[in-house]
Formats: structure tokens, sequence, C-alpha cells
DNA sequence: GACTGTACGTA
DNA sequence: CGTACGTACAGTCA
């Protein structure tokens, strides 16, 4: 770096920081045993020591308004009226985040009649002018004037504070099209809502910055008015006073009067003694590790080689090795220390276990481990025992000990599970990724693709210590909802998935070959079909040959605009086939159900391992909504809906040993879920009542007896049943059914006038979610829905009908999960053979021991019946027979 | 080889 | 203009 001994001025405003983080962390998760709040401060200060880390700021102030009043709302008094009341939790916390300041010897300041960015305007100027380099860092827009060349913003993005973003000239100019100074032209023009400053009507973004472009200024554009033609070029004609006053009100101070010289913000050392009365007061432990560790690196000489943000804010301990009595010591006396449990990180090499890294407060320990060798004994014994333990990404783990012959239990907490509650849309992968979002540290990871070992890379010690130290920061960042999940649901149903990939289920590769070939055959026939009807070969799988073939030489009109051109899928062919009736079409869409098929087939075969049986991956932190996912093989979608498709299942046996399949799903598990959460009187008695569930719909929408209902009708509303679960409209209704759309609104009409109670739900889980920032499910599992206060429209409205349906899967996926560790629980307590297999959402397969049929099936019954006690009733139908589609009812 | 887009299987 | 996934292939880029 050129500029490393030019001094660099960081100024940060205090108050829009500190209010982003109060909205950005849970408010539950964050309180001191007395019951203050510190989310805003920890999410401040978090973000504070990360700066100081990685700028290295030689001079530092942090600016807080003193109140709402200023000269802006002297001059204009509904500036900022829309903002509503400043809530009581967070008023508190503003002097306690300033007290911490001041003990870590960092200068705060506040101006009557000003603003923290007036300040900060007027200090990047003289910082400026005084040669030095300055971060500005705010989470209010106005400050993208200060940006020069010697300025840079950095803004937090909508996630948080966690994540700034830095805003150098050119980074302004390719986010908003215009240089820094000249950004509050734009605002003026196009208003601010934030601040209750109202623009031009009509004006947006785009407009503005063409304006500005066109004439340079808004002095410009003013002068030019009379030139701009049409409905905008009257609005700013009538409205230019809003402009004008806006530019006055967003101009930024650069001189506001500070008594202070810039050589008075320079970094002090803090004072570690208030610095622990501040921080053990607000119970920060991890912050306090940070801020400590810190000062402790910046009060060293300047290091030349100053490139290492590798380094862990707490010294990794040295590992030790212990044996026999020794580590049987070690264990007990850090199982005694460390209530909340150990770290621990399984070494595995080809599905085996070779070593284990132990983490404690202060140690570490590394075993090597050989199947066979006595030294290691109390380990073994500390595995099987209860003792909690802290596993990130157990589930190999387990399957590991499993096969190794090792006995596990105690397992209190997977880090990755937990951050996956936390963030379950962007989740964080890897125990890395936590290390870095959680702690702000960077674990030195093995590089996969360098051939030769990295020394540096952390080993198995080093990923316990960073599993054990991120565990109480993860979980102090889930709401109380979200522990209760992790620990009730998530967390016992790690060595029941573990248990059931193991077992893996029979796959009949016979069964498959002889579908397969004939497969292949009725491709190879279909395929020469279509060819002789177009006169050519072409690629039947390649949409792009497909358009050339419909659009252009058999000259169909276009269908649904894609990104690459127009679809050819099977909706699309659908609808040619109505309008443009052609023996290619039927051909193509038959060519693709068999290739389609035969590739499942294939890749199931594939997948077939030595034991005979096909061992699929569960994903348990995949799906955002609380559902599983499942994969190599995907098992979750395996063909049900044709004859062909469910010859497939019939390839999936019970194994040697084994008398039968036996399948057990909940029938319409959303909609009693949806029964329950509207309170609905109609769906409710419509469960209670035991008929079919749409025959009973249908009658009341329909107004006939039940019998009468036909099954025309039962197949509306049996589409729009579902539908409603996730947010379709009546355009999307239309299509499924093919009808009118006129038609397809009078149905909703007709339904909600039923069932209104379930509308009111529906619009009220939206509602709330808009205000929450995240749905919750039943049980408190959450899922945050950032994108509901977007204001670009697709995203918004999609957001909204994930929105809807979030709390409906998710329930749904947190009682069958329930459901599955109990029955694995109680097969295994009732002494059976007979064994869980799969999961498909909202069913179980499972393997059954002869002379046990009954017991199993009033088990599984029992269990998912009851996992859960909601208004109405949990229906479960069960099945039996020899394969997968005779066990299907 | 890595990535994107399209298509399609399930709940 | 219906949610949630995983996988396969074609096509494109390096």
């Amino acid at each position: 770096m050129s500029d490393a001994d030019q001094p660099t001025l960081l100024v940060v405003d205090g108050h829009s920081l500190a209010f982003r983080a109060f909205y950005a962390l849970p408010i539950d998760s964050f309180q001191t045993r007395s019951g203050q709040h510190t989310n805003a401060i920890h999410g401040f200060l978090s973000m504070f020591i990360n700066l100081l880390r990685n700028e290295k700021p030689t001079h530092v102030a942090v600016a807080f308004d003193i109140s709402r009043h200023s000269f802006r709302t002297r001059e204009y008094a509904e500036y900022k009226g829309t903002r509503g009341q400043t809530p009581p939790e967070f008023i508190g916390q503003v002097p306690l985040l300033q007290e911490a300041l001041a003990a870590m010897n960092v200068r705060t300041l506040q101006k009557e009649d000003f603003e923290a960015d007036d300040i900060l305007a007027t200090l990047a100027t003289r910082g400026e002018a005084e040669g030095y380099r300055v971060l500005v860092v705010s989470g209010d827009r106005d400050t993208i004037q200060l940006v020069d060349d010697k300025v840079t913003l950095l803004y937090p993005n909508v996630q948080g504070v966690s994540q700034l973003k830095r805003y150098d000239p050119e980074a302004v100019m390719e986010r908003y099209g215009v240089r820094p100074e000249q950004y509050p032209e734009i605002a003026a023009l196009v208003g601010e809502t934030s601040d209750n400053l109202i623009g031009i009507s009509k004006v947006g973004e785009k407009t503005a910055v063409k304006w500005l472009n066109l004439y340079g200024s808004l002095d410009g554009i003013l002068e030019h008015a009379e030139e701009i033609k049409g409905v905008v070029g009257n609005n700013l004609r009538e409205q230019k006073e809003n402009a004008i006053r806006n530019r006055r009100l967003n101009r930024l101070v650069r001189d506001v009067e500070l008594d202070l010289a810039l050589d008075e913000l320079e970094s002090r050392p803090l004072d570690e003694q208030a610095v622990r009365e501040v921080f053990g007061k607000l119970e920060f432990k991890t912050l306090l590790e940070r801020v400590l560790k810190l000062a402790a690196e910046s009060g060293q000489a300047v290091s030349p080689v100053a490139q290492e943000p590798a380094a862990p804010a707490v010294p990794l301990p040295v590992a030790q090795g212990l044996l026999d009595e020794e580590l049987e010591g070690w264990l007990a006396r850090q199982t005694a220390a460390e209530p909340a449990g150990l770290g621990l990180h399984l070494e595995i090499q080809g599905g085996q276990l070779v070593g284990a890294g132990i983490a404690a407060a202060g140690e570490t320990v590394y075993l090597p481990w050989q199947a066979g060798r006595r030294d290691y004994a109390p380990f073994e014994a500390w595995l099987a025992s209860d003792a909690p333990k802290i596993l990130a990404d157990a589930k190999p783990g387990l399957k590991a000990l499993s096969r190794s012959g090792l006995a596990f239990d105690g397992l209190v907490l997977d880090p990755l599970i937990a951050g996956w509650l936390v963030r379950p849309n962007l989740q964080e992968k890897t125990l890395a990724d936590l290390v870095d979002r959680y702690l702000g540290e960077e674990m030195p990871v093995a590089d996969p693709a360098q051939l030769v070992p990295d020394e540096g890379a952390a080993g198995p010690a080093e990923f316990a210590w960073y599993a054990l130290r991120v565990a109480p920061v993860v979980l102090a960042a889930l709401s109380e909802g979200g522990r209760r999940v992790l620990a009730e649901i998530e967390m016992p149903l790690v060595p029941v998935l573990a248990a059931m990939e193991l077992r893996g289920v029979s796959v009949d590769h016979e069964a498959l070959a002889a579908l397969s070939g004939g497969l292949a055959e009725r491709a190879a026939t279909l395929a020469g079909k279509a060819f002789a009807e177009i006169g050519r070969e072409v690629n039947l799988g390649s949409p792009k040959q497909l358009q050339e073939v419909l659009f252009d030489q058999l000259g169909m009109p276009k269908t649904r605009a894609t990104k690459t051109g127009y679809s050819t899928d099977a909706s699309a062919l659908a609808d040619l086939q109505d309008s443009n009736p052609h023996p290619f079409l039927g051909l193509l869409l038959e060519h693709r159900d068999a290739t389609k098929l035969r590739q499942i087939v294939e890749s199931l075969d594939k997948s077939i391992a030595a034991d005979g049986r096909i061992h699929t991956s569960y994903g348990q932190i995949g799906a955002a909504t609380g559902r599983m996912s499942s994969n190599d093989p995907n098992l979750q979608n395996i063909p049900v809906r044709t004859e062909e498709g469910r010859r497939i299942r019939g390839a999936f046996r019970h194994g040697e040993g084994f008398a039968e399949l036996l399948t057990a799903d909940y029938s319409q598990i959303e909609m009693r879920i949806m029964a329950h959460l509207s309170e609905d009187p109609g769906l409710i008695e419509a469960f209670n009542a035991g008929e079919d569930l749409h025959r009973f719909v249908g009658a009341r929408i329909f107004g006939v007896e039940p019998e009468e209902v036909s099954s025309l009708m039962r197949t509306k509303v049996k589409a729009m049943s579902y539908g409603l679960a996730y947010g379709l409209s009546a355009f999307g209704l239309s299509k499924q059914l093919r009808i009118e759309q006129a038609e397809a609104r009078q149905l909703m009409k007709d339904y909600f006038e039923r069932f209104g109670s379930v509308r009111d739900y529906l619009r009220g889980v939206v509602e709330q979610a808009k205000i929450d920032g995240y749905t919750e499910t039943i049980f408190g599992r959450r899922r945050p829905f950032p994108d509901l206060a977007s204001p670009n429209r697709v995203l918004r409205e999609n957001a909204e009908r994930a929105a809807l349906n979030s709390p409906i899967q998710g329930s749904a996926a947190d009682i069958i999960k329930i459901a599955m560790s109990r029955v694995e629980h109680d097969f295994h307590e009732g002494g059976l053979s007979s064994r869980m297999l799969l999961q498909v959402h909202d069913e179980l397969i499972f393997e059954v021991a002869d002379g046990e049929q009954e017991h199993v099936e009033e088990i599984v019954r029992d269990r998912m019946s009851n996992a859960v006690e909601l208004l109405v009733p949990l229906d479960v139908q069960i099945g039996r027979g020899a394969d997968w589609d005779a066990a299907a009812h």
C-alpha cells in the first residue's frame, strides 16, 4: 500500500448504525439477566471492532444525534415527520453504547441543533483538507454527497450492519449513475420518504438521472424546466419548490463548530479496567475477548507484514495428546467445567474414524484413533456417555462412529444447524462460514484444490475449538422459539437421519435394468417417428433446436418468452397442440416422458451400493422452510403419478430378513395446519366430519349435497384448496384448470365466502411478516423475508407468497420431524427389528420384520397422529406391501 | 471444467 | 401471475 503511512480518519454515525443493528438482530436474544436490551449495542460494537481491525484507523470519532430536533426541523416542521415513535427498547441502549465507547477511549461527539451526519460532514471535510484518508460510516444516504477521491463511504447493506458496502466515486457512479456530489440533487427531485421529503410527482431515480445527465445540475434542470415535455415536465414546473427545499435540507453542513482539533481524535489505548466493567455489565463475553485481542494486537509495534486478519481473537491453545487415566481425568474435569458441552471434531477417512479433537475452555486435545487400541477407552466411554458435546456437521461424524463400532450420545449442539435456524435462507454452510460471521475471524481452512497439505490449515483440535467458541454466539442470535426448535426437533433428529442413511433401502437391480431397456427402446422409436414428421434429425433434448423446429420450420405461434427464446415446456406444448395440432408435438412429449424416466432409472441403478441398497443423504439444513432435502440420489422425487413411474417404485423392495415395506403418510397435513392456524370453523368442521375433504368443501361452495359433488367440481375445489397455501392467483388457477379467469375468480370468491377465516389468516400472515420481517411456524421456527420491503414488485410479491406458505410448509416439516424422532426412539425401546428407512416430506417408509406388523403399525400411527395437538385430527394413512408401489394405499 | 438456463420429478 | 427442493442436459464461457 502506497498510502500506508497516510493517517486514516474513521467517522461513524452512531445513531443510524445502532438503529440498523437494532432491527437486524433479534431483540429477544440480546438481553442481560436484568432484562436490559443490548441488541443495538452488540451489533454496533461487533461492526465497530471489525472496522478497527480491518481498517486500522489512526483517528476515530463516533457522532450521535442529540434529539430529533435540529435546524432542519425548525426550517421545515415536517422533516422526518413520518418517523414513528422510537422504540423504547432502543432509546435505553444509546447511553450504554456511549459508555462502552468511552471505555474504549473512542471520542463521541454531538452538537445541539445538528444531526450526526453534519458532524461527519464537518470532520470529513477537515480531515481531507489536512491530508487524511477518510472513512465515513453511516446508514443515511445523504452522506453519499461526501464521497470523493479521499473520502469513502461504508454503507450497511439491507441485512444489517455486519456487511458494509464501500462507496468510492466509482461505486456511487455504478450504483446510482451519477457522481457523488450529484446524488443529493437526485434525492431532491425524487424525494426521500424516510425523511418525509416529498419530491416531484412521477419522477423516479431514472428520470432524475436522465435530467441530470442532460442539464448537469439541479439548477440547470430548473432553468430548462420549460423544455421538459409531458406530465413530468408539468409536475416539475408546479412542484419545483419541493426540489429546492429538499436540496436545501439534504445539504450536509460541513462547518459545524466543533471546538476540537483532529489530533484529539487520535486512537488511544483502551481502558482495560473500564472495558471489562462495561462489557461485563452488558454480558458481552465474546465481544470482550475480541476487543481485548484487538487492543493487544495494535499495541504491538507495527509489523511490516501486516497481512493477518486470520489471527483468532482468542489464542488457540496447543493441542496435547493424552492417554488412559490422564485422558479420563481431563475429560471428567473439563466436562464439569463446561456444562454447555465440550467441542468435538471427528477426523474421518474412508468413512471410518481416524482421529478426534476435543476442545475445552483453555485447552484442546488431539487423539489419533485406531480400532482395538485400549489407550483411548476413556475417550470411547466419553463418546458413549451423555456428557454434552458440541459437534459441527455432526451427521457424517455419527455415521463414521457407527461404522467404526463406537456408540455415541450427548450431542447437544451442531452449530451449523443452529446457524441455519438463525438464517435459513442464506445460510452459513461450513464451520468456517460461521466463525467468520459470528466471531468475525477467518478460520484457516485447507484448500481442497491444493495437492500439498496446507501446514497452516486447521486440524481436528482447531475445528473442535472453533465449534466450542462459536456455539454460544450462534445460540445468542437465535430466538427463544428457535432454541426450542433446535433442542426439541433438530438435534434429536440428527442421529435418526444418520441411522436411516446407513440403513439405505433395498432396490432390485434386475427390475431397474429391465425398465431401462424398455424405456430406451421406446425413446428411440418415438424419436424416429418424430424425425419422420419433420423430415430431419434434431436433438430432442435441446430447447434451442426445438425452437427452430416449432417456430421457424413449422411456423407455430410463439409461446411464453424465456430468457433465451420461447418456452418448449410441457404446458407450452400442450397449448400448441390445442391451437395447432401436429403429430410432432405428441411424439415429442412422449419422448420426453420416456427419456426422463430412463434417466431416473439409470441414475438410481448407478446408486445401488455393494449391499444392494441405495443410501441417500438427507440435507437437514437445506430447505428454508424447515423441510429436509434428499440427495445422492434424491429419493424424494421418485415418480408416482404415472403407471410407468410407479413401476420404478416397484423396484424398491424390503430387504433380506424383512417381511414387507410399510408406508405411512399424513393426509392433507398442510390443509389441516391451515385449518388449525386460521381457526376457520368451516374447515375445522370439514376435518372433524371425517368426510372426503374436497367433497365436503365442494358441497359448501357449490351449494349441493356432498354426494352431488361431481368429479369436475371436486377437481376444481381440490386445485383451489391446494393452491391457497401457495398464494395462488385467479390467473394461476384458471391456467391450471384451463378455465376462464372469470370462472376462477368466481370460484375463489365463493370459496372465501364460505371459508373467510382462511383468507383472513393468509392476509394476516403477510401483514405480520411485513411488521416482523419474518414468519414463524407453530413451533417457533423463523424464516426472515427481507424482500417483503423491496420496492421491486416482482421481488416483493414473490416474498409475499413464500411468506404465506412458510408457516404451513414449515409446521408440517416440524411435525413429521417430531414424529420421526419418537418413532425411532420407540422402535428402539420396544426392541423391534423393524426400522425407518425414508422420509418424503409427509410420508415415512419402513422395513418391517416378520411378526412385528401390528406393533409397528400401532407405534407409527400413534406417534405420527399425536406428534402435536391441533384443532383438527391428524389423519395417517398406512399401507403395506412387498415393494414401495404395493405398499401405497 | 464451471457456470447458466431450461425442463421436470416429488411433496 | 403457485411454495419447497435436486438432477440432467444443452449451451456457453474460459
